[in-house]
DNA sequence: TTGAAAAGCTGATCAAAATCATACTTTCAC
DNA sequence: GTGAAAGTATGATTTTGATCAGCTTTTCAA
């Protein structure tokens, strides 16, 4: 559990890979690693953040609160995701808050580990700014979906999302098991439309439900359904 | 106008104020400076980049190409930004199209140039990657937007954004003048719903037009709008 | 200068999705 | 176990905004 950075398989999928010995060793030094429960806040929109979290395992809903009370779901990070890097390297207060979505395992960074191999590292600064240009297409994606496509073709998307980035348990239900709300929340819509959304796909037999986890039988037409088949 | 990009001034704006004397003197050897007119593709979507664009007078409409055949513009950039270095840094081809709005001038700046600082200077890659965590934050903001606001507001919001971002000529109209279609494609609706708000806008006082030119005349009723009152 | 194309405008109609209302069901703390 | 709260479900209604259609004005190149 309080394994040392270096032996994290975690590392592999982000920046801290381009991390040398002696930096990785400093990170691994002042990190604390924490267990979440589901529903536990990680950090609060307009928090100052004083260091990042490298999420071991489990998933978290990056989202922000709108002016009507509603949130909307920006991102969903699990394993090798860093949340909070770009309140710390921006030297801003979070813009979004980072709630966990299922039980979880992360390791708090205090930022000067970051910040100082940030300076130093050219090779971890690139990689992290490789991450965020990724990211950030990603964020173009959404805008022009968001703007574009159906409620029923985003919400169509987002359970194939679900699935190509989070698996399937054995019995071929979706390994992220996420309410109503949330999922509305990520497709920007009202949680009735997406509940009626989800009966309907249901009815047509593209997907299965069984209590809160979904399972998708009919891959081949919700993404017909996406692309406006 | 082929001036060094030592004494540009614009470099005062982006990332290569970071760069040392150099590296600046390296990148503006290689450097092509070029005017646009107005309704010039400066890259398209799906192109590979060589280099990037750095903006030094004119404004630019980066968009997107949905499968409906509708744009969706992700971001308007003017002086002392910089085009496609997201794709540069990603190694990917671009996501986007840009498109000059108004006549430019932009330096063209071989990928070299860049990416070899971006390798050597940490604090010039830390600068991107500040800019990058900017621009990122800003795309959060518009998702939310899209699915929060209602197209009026989102149109109250965009000629707000147009006058702080671009400011008005002396006559206190907007410096940026765009299309219907275009406000419309920032928006994300369609065109004659843009329209018609705008005109409603204008029977209520809160703007006033002449020809293409808008004037914001009531700039307090606007922001109550975006606020929701 | 003039005529075609592009852009702007307005009305009518339609479809999508939000909202409101009301049950039913699951979950969970006590 | 029980009751309250949260989550799921569905119907009815309303609102918003897209679409279609026809028109006027502006722009711009030949």
């Amino acid at each position: 559990m309080d394994e040392r950075c270096e032996n994290c398989i975690v590392r592999k999928f982000n920046a801290l890979r381009a991390m040398s010995k002696e930096e990785l060793k400093a990170v691994s030094d002042s990190k604390i690693s924490k267990k979440l429960r589901k529903g536990d806040v990680i950090f609060d929109e307009g928090e100052k953040l004083n260091g990042v979290y490298c999420v071991r395992g489990g998933v978290s809903k990056l989202a922000k609160l709108s002016s009507n009370g509603k949130d909307q779901i920006v991102k969903l990070a699990s394993k090798g995701e860093v949340l909070g890097d770009r309140s710390v390297i921006a030297e801003e207060s979070s813009n979004l808050s980072a709630t966990a979505v299922s039980d979880m395992e992360v390791c708090f960074i205090p930022k000067e580990a970051i910040v100082s191999t940030l300076h130093k590292n050219p090779d971890f600064t690139y990689e992290v700014l490789r991450h965020m240009a990724h990211d950030l297409k990603e964020a173009d994606d959404v805008i022009v979906n968001m703007s574009q496509k159906s409620v029923k073709q985003r919400i169509a998307e987002a359970l194939l999302y679900m699935k190509t980035h989070f698996g399937e348990d054995t019995d071929g239900f979706l390994a992220l098991v996420l309410s109503r709300e949330d999922i509305a929340n990520v497709v920007g819509t009202a949680t009735e439309s997406c509940i009626r959304i989800l009966s309907e796909f249901r009815k047509e037999g593209f997907i299965k439900t069984s209590g809160k986890r979904m399972a998708i039988v009919e891959e081949r037409k919700l993404q017909d359904l996406v692309d406006g088949f």
